[in-house]
DNA sequence: GCCGTTTTCGGCCCGACTGTTTTCAGTCG
């Protein structure tokens, strides 16, 4: 699949031909495609043989030939001769955050060549308020931003790295001198922010593995560790590393490099109670190794039940494993339909049906179409009157797909001073109200916390959306008393969301497992613009896992009728 | 550069917030 890399080329050209000042709107065209090429399902290789590259919505003529000849020769010779005329650090400057084309034009020109380190030891210095427009608080901006995107030192998103582990995976199974491979490491606990790869195979001759691994297409670089690892790069720059292990220790070697370090440390601790060891090489139990034939067998060595891999953090898993109180976590299966999906009304690139069909296709019982309200000009956001509009639309597909339901919801706004985007007359006509910031991110606390908490006040409110703003790797979750707002989501029964987008999860595990111990319920939700983003489900429901969850605590884990009950009893206790 | 119940040109996403400024430019969602 070469889909993500060439919707990276394109968005990269749309890069370039803002730095060099080009037509806003063919910069646009360049984003829209390489937004439509990122979530298109199709292998974008067979688009091309049938030859309905064109078909995508966004690429025309122009970009289709583009597309074509980077398929056929590796490269775009027009991408190669902008590379030419634009500095490449102009490129890193304009991806921080709060640095836009002016900025980085600026800062490039006082100091031509700068990059990222240096920008950073400028800043420190205080050289770069000294610039002309520019002052002390974009420099502390910038600082902030370097630290958010560098300081982590190369943090993948879950979504990424779980993405091209099972690449790998797929590859090192097709070898025919590999006996077994599986993913490990923080990808298998399911991280938000995962640092490097880490796969355990046995196979009957490691140097041929090694051989076939650098000739894969997605591998940049190979580098032998020792007779037991081997570590490598994807082409995306993803640090990969990979583990030998044989037949008879392959669950050790499995289990230990799966980690956390905490867990195996507990773990570890506990079986020296049991005059046990636990190594790599094998688990013993008073001297004698213990014959494995799954994880769980490791775990029932030291009188436990299995643990499953999100909850291995060293978060108390142990003591509840002894306890027996360990939770029954969600399943991806549970889940029986999405809250929170956007159509071509507001900001989505599908329509409502073309959702809905997706969303049968996936097995679900419901959605609910969750468009921006009308403050939201960039997202194209709803008026009262278009989204009455939009009611007779889904009225329509509700009897063609009966009896898959269709909830009529909507996304409002809080507004900066913490009133709603709609007023109750609306809001009280809807099956469905998500309430979610997306102005005033840098309010102070005290302002934040009053936002969220008169939209947990007003009855009509069902779920806080993304409720603390995060993306990661690229914006900070904004400053609010979390304590209170849960105190208060706890008081008026709303639901606390856990969006499932790789790039926000929010809240994130611990978040949402605070959450759940406060009584409040749970959606997972999407937050899908793509219908190939209601696929993001899985990574929510693993952070719901590493947050303990189980079916009951989500209420999308619910059967539809029992999902509308929920949602009436809660408007019937809104009623005066 | 894309797109069209508008068919080959003309429109396409705009308003709020922030920070640096003295009246507004740049960035973001």
């Amino acid at each position: 699949m070469k889909n993500l890399e060439i919707a990276l080329l394109l968005g990269e050209i749309a890069d370039l031909l803002e730095i060099k000042g080009e037509n806003q709107f063919k910069i646009r065209a360049y984003r829209r495609a390489s937004r439509a090429v990122k979530y298109l399902k199709e292998n974008i290789e067979d688009l091309k043989e049938k030859g309905s590259l064109t078909k995508i919505p966004g690429v025309g003529k122009g970009i289709a030939a583009k597309i074509e000849e980077y398929l056929d020769t590796g490269e775009i010779k027009y991408y190669t001769e902008l590379k030419k005329e634009v500095h490449p650090e102009l490129l890193n400057l304009i991806r921080l955050p709060g640095v836009g084309i002016k900025t980085a034009k600026i800062i490039h020109e006082h100091f031509p060549g700068i990059d990222i380190e240096l920008l950073k030891k400028y800043a420190e210095e205080g050289k770069i308020r000294a610039l002309p427009g520019l002052g002390p608080k974009t420099e502390q901006n910038l600082l902030r931003g370097i630290d958010l995107m560098y300081g982590e030192r190369e943090k993948y998103s879950i979504g990424i790295a779980k993405t091209s582990a099972e690449i790998i995976l797929d590859f090192l199974n097709s070898i025919s001198e590999v006996e077994r491979a599986e993913i490990a490491g923080s990808v298998r606990r399911g991280k938000d922010l995962v640092g490097d790869l880490d796969l355990v195979i046995s196979a009957k001759n490691y140097q041929e593995v090694v051989y076939y691994f650098e000739k894969h297409p997605h591998i940049q670089r190979v580098e032998k560790i020792g007779d037991q690892r081997f570590k490598a790069a994807t082409w995306l720059g993803i640090k990969v590393d990979i583990e030998f292990a044989d037949e008879d220790n392959f669950i050790e070697t499995l289990y230990i490099s799966t980690g956390s370090e905490e867990h195996i440390q507990q773990v570890k601790k506990l079986a020296e109670g049991f005059k046990g060891q636990i190594t790599k090489n094998g688990i013993f139990i008073n001297g004698s190794k213990i014959f494995l034939e799954g994880e769980k067998d490791i775990f029932s060595a030291l009188g436990l039940p299995y643990i499953e891999p999100e909850l291995r953090e060293g978060r108390g898993e142990v003591e509840a494993a002894k306890k027996g109180r360990l939770p029954l976590l969600v399943k991806l299966n549970d889940i029986k339909g999405d809250l929170q999906v956007h159509s071509t009304w507001s900001d989505g690139m599908n329509s409502i049906e073309e959702m809905v069909q997706e969303a049968v296709a996936m097995g679900y019982s419901y959605i609910a179409i969750t468009d921006h309200s009308k403050s939201l000009g960039i997202a194209n956001g709803l008026s009262e009157k278009r989204l009455m509009e939009q009611w007779e639309e889904i009225e329509k597909l509700r009897e063609k797909y009966a009896p898959f339901k269709i909830l009529r919801g909507i996304e409002v706004d809080i507004l900066s001073d913490g009133r709603l985007d709609f007023d109750e007359e609306v809001l009280k006509n809807l099956d469905l109200v998500i309430a979610s910031i997306h102005s005033g991110f840098k309010q102070d606390r005290e302002t934040i916390t009053k936002r969220i908490i008169s939209a947990l006040e007003n009855p009509y409110v069902d779920i806080i959306a993304h409720p603390t703003g995060r993306i990661l790797g690229k914006r900070p979750p904004y400053d609010f008393d979390f304590e209170r707002v849960l105190e208060k989501a706890a008081e008026t029964n709303t639901v606390l969301e856990i969006n499932a987008s790789p790039d926000r999860l929010d809240l994130d595990d611990e978040q949402a497992r605070a959450a759940k111990e406060m009584g409040i319920k749970i959606a997972v939700n999407t937050d899908a613009h793509e219908r190939s983003c209601l696929n993001d489900i899985q990574y929510g429901v693993i952070t719901a896992r590493r947050a303990w969850l189980q079916k009951e605590d989500i209420i999308n884990c619910m059967e539809p009728d029992e999902l509308l009950n929920f949602l009436a009893e809660r408007k019937k206790g809104a009623m005066p």
